[in-house]
DNA sequence: CTTATAGTTCGATATATATCGAACAATTAG
DNA sequence: CTAATTGTTCGATATATATCGAACTATAAG
């Protein structure tokens, strides 16, 4: 396991890539719960999913440039990239986070 | 062939299917002509692709509520839903459709 | 060193969906 | 009626991706 992540910079974001990465229900509920704690490791948000779907998830998330994952020790804490996400696409975060914690 | 189609209300929208059915790049490209053109019928926007493909597309844009189709005699105008989106989702297609003009 | 915990990687399977040709349907023009 | 135009439907194929168990890696604790 490498002790570091490579996340994607902002301005190499892809609209396509980003849409898709969020529009898959599990993803999108890690989202709304990452937003609402801030910051979480993968086994706060776990449920009763397996671990190695957890883990796609958040790879998925990750390389799409949608969270941050900082390793600490033995848990990787996770964080929404909301600052470069909108500084890359302005207002759209914004939008889908309004729309999600109303009732999808 | 049935000389009227069906379209979703407002707020029988998903958020998932939504950003799903724009989560494609021919889909995508298809979304900025319409909203260039205002309204547009199907061979307007084929390019080089086959009639069946597009009519794919269109279908899948249709019934996840992102555009109307009107038939006049032989030809389906089709034109965005924006402001029914803005009701259901607002900033969304705004964010969404800056984005992809800035350059995916 | 041994055990426990957090998460990843691998491999298999299932499902969804994009693509496209061919046949079909509906409307209009001649 | 016949031909042309517009778009849909059907069926086949290919590709992507979600899911999950099992083995593995890395770190921390005893």
């Amino acid at each position: 396991m490498a002790n570091t992540y490579t996340h994607p910079d902002p301005q190499e974001l892809d609209l396509i890539s980003v849409l898709r990465a969020i529009a898959d229900p599990v993803r999108l509920e890690l989202i709304q719960h990452l937003h609402q704690l801030g910051e979480a490791n993968c086994s706060t948000l776990l449920g009763s999913r397996p671990k190695s779907s957890m883990s796609h998830h958040f790879q998925v998330l990750r390389e799409n440039g949608i969270l941050h994952t900082r390793i600490d020790g033995v848990n990787h804490r996770n964080t929404l990239r909301l600052n470069e996400l909108e500084e890359r696409f302005p207002g759209l975060m914004n939008a889908i986070l309004a729309a999600s914690s109303r009732g999808s």
